[in-house]
DNA sequence: TTGTATGCGTTATCAC
DNA sequence: GTGATAACGCATACAA
């Protein structure tokens, strides 16, 4: 084991009190400033590092930032590049994150419930929020702080500070590049109706349509597998439908067997390595506004209420022609 | 902010003192099962969850796993599956994971340092092992309890417990599995010479082949992109290959345009949607063990040295054919 | 500006 | 078998 310097010894090392030490590291600007250089030369020189434990039972605050880490679902998925951009954005917030897994809201609760009693971290950030989210209601409901990577689908939600990207901007992009490639029979393909997320994505292609003059009327509903995403592709170019807008990279998989013109959603690796046009949601910066919200809040800064970021249309040539 | 329940109020509300309570926490044994019962039928009422950070001041431990999240490199990783399995297992020992970044070793180990500093975990996970790794040596030199995921690759590495993939019985299963279907040219693309898991891989591939009294003269290196696997692919196909074993699916991909009979390694998501053959690598269970290495060995336990596991084939067929 | 005293919640030591 | 006491390292109120 290591030795451990504590803030006695960079006291007795730079020939002050604790209580001087602890004010050059927590309030600075009420010590002189030659005796601020020579405590901050002993606690270099000693290696001191602070306590988390021990300024937990004194603040009550532990720096940490609780997060559920997802099973990959359907294989495809995106929150591993979320979940790095967060750690990275916490860190330099002065926070870590501390993982935790739950298989359902019910036991993320349970989960947070123990936690809150057991490591106190000082706020939780959410994903894959959904329609009447019971883990913000419970969250909301005891004043705990926390933001959501999602915003909060559905009127009734309690309002709390959320992080989302603008699905709807993004396939509008699409859309439109595929106008410009000069597609007119643009179709659609989904996931069922009544998910906030794809309802939202699929409301940006039937809005640009309408915009265009166009009938936004060539939409199918999958359940996300690329074997769906094949076969709805194939009925929707059987009628009529000459490129497509997918709601998921994993459904343009399949929607590729059957047309070229695809674009899809999220850039996957696996976009990338197919040479799928594909609209990349900017996770880092999601992961930082995320942190931000909840650092600021934290502080007891004035915060902002929440974050629509765009994506952006990574187009890509199929490597395969 | 919820209200927070010490030990102090169970034994005030089971009418014991605060030490029995901790007694029948930790060593049940020692008190008598009348008050022991009384004791926990407090606990229950009352929701009363022992403070990590109190515990810690205590004994010095904090019941934490720390980890490094790494950065997707090609974008096509594994590790957040491998992450998902440690965190569960975790959970399952009394741990919590901690997660930090680092851009490289040295960054790693200062960061290391300076965790051991501050939340003090009681072990460390490293992952993405390689030759002359600083960050084993540095743990190792220290006596700190860690396990890696990877094997010491290099001979004068400092022993330490270890959990990896036998790679080369994964290779050499795909082998078999291409010689099962009548192939007799069967190529490798592989990665540059020098890294111990593309030659570990390469090697499953040769030896069988040798055993089938083939010649293992199809090689090919890459830099692991899909374009460089295509490439190569293509060479080896030119020079009689009939099929490819690949080191990962990555650069399989890349070789599925070349020729059919391709299987790949890691069996990602990309292989999973594109009907790829590919090698699974059993990341739960890799993650279990390295969890129940370190667990074992904080706990003062015997423990195993190492765990060596075995990725299975996942024999899929081309969908698009 | 600096020093002294106190308590956060827990567990180990030692009496009873 | 059970209870009192001390100590972990830090930060705050207060005194000097």
């Amino acid at each position: 084991m290591a030795e451990k310097v504590t803030i006695a010894d960079v006291a007795r090392h730079a020939n002050v009190s604790r209580q001087t030490v602890s004010n050059v590291l927590n309030s600075p600007e009420v010590v002189k400033e030659e005796t601020r250089q020579r405590v901050l030369a002993a606690v270099e020189a000693l290696g001191y590092r602070v306590n988390a434990a021990a300024r937990q039972m004194r603040t009550g605050r532990s720096r940490l930032l609780a997060v559920r880490i997802e099973t990959t679902q359907d294989g495809i998925n995106v929150f591993d590049r979320f979940l790095h951009g967060l750690t990275e954005s916490a860190e330099r917030s002065g926070y870590r994150v501390l993982l935790y897994t739950a298989a359902d809201d019910h036991a993320e609760i349970a989960t947070i419930e123990q936690l809150l009693g057991e490591f106190e971290p000082d706020g939780f950030v959410l994903t894959s929020t959904h329609h009447g989210d019971a883990r913000a209601t419970w969250l909301a409901g005891r004043g705990l702080p926390f933001v959501s990577f999602g915003r909060p689908w559905g009127a009734s939600e309690v309002a709390h500070p959320w992080v989302d990207v603008d699905g709807a901007a993004g396939t509008e992009a699409a859309t439109r590049h595929l106008l410009g490639l000069g597609h007119r029979r643009i179709g659609f393909v989904g996931w069922e109706t009544g998910s906030g997320v794809g309802d939202d994505r699929r409301s940006g292609w039937s809005r640009t349509l309408a915009a265009a003059g166009l009938d936004a009327d060539l939409a199918a509903e999958t359940d996300g597998s690329s074997a769906h995403g094949q076969a709805a592709a194939r009925e929707l170019v059987d009628r009529g439908a000459t490129a497509l807008v997918c709601v998921s990279d994993a459904v343009a998989l399949g929607a590729l067997q059957v047309t070229p013109d695809v674009v899809g959603f999220d850039d996957t690796p696996v976009a990338a390595a197919i040479g799928l046009t594909s609209l990349s949601q900017p996770l880092a910066e999601a992961a930082a506004r995320c942190v931000e919200l909840l650092a600021d809040r934290l502080a007891g800064r004035p915060t902002a209420t929440h974050a629509l970021l765009t994506p952006s249309l990574v187009i890509r040539k199929e490597p395969r022609s």
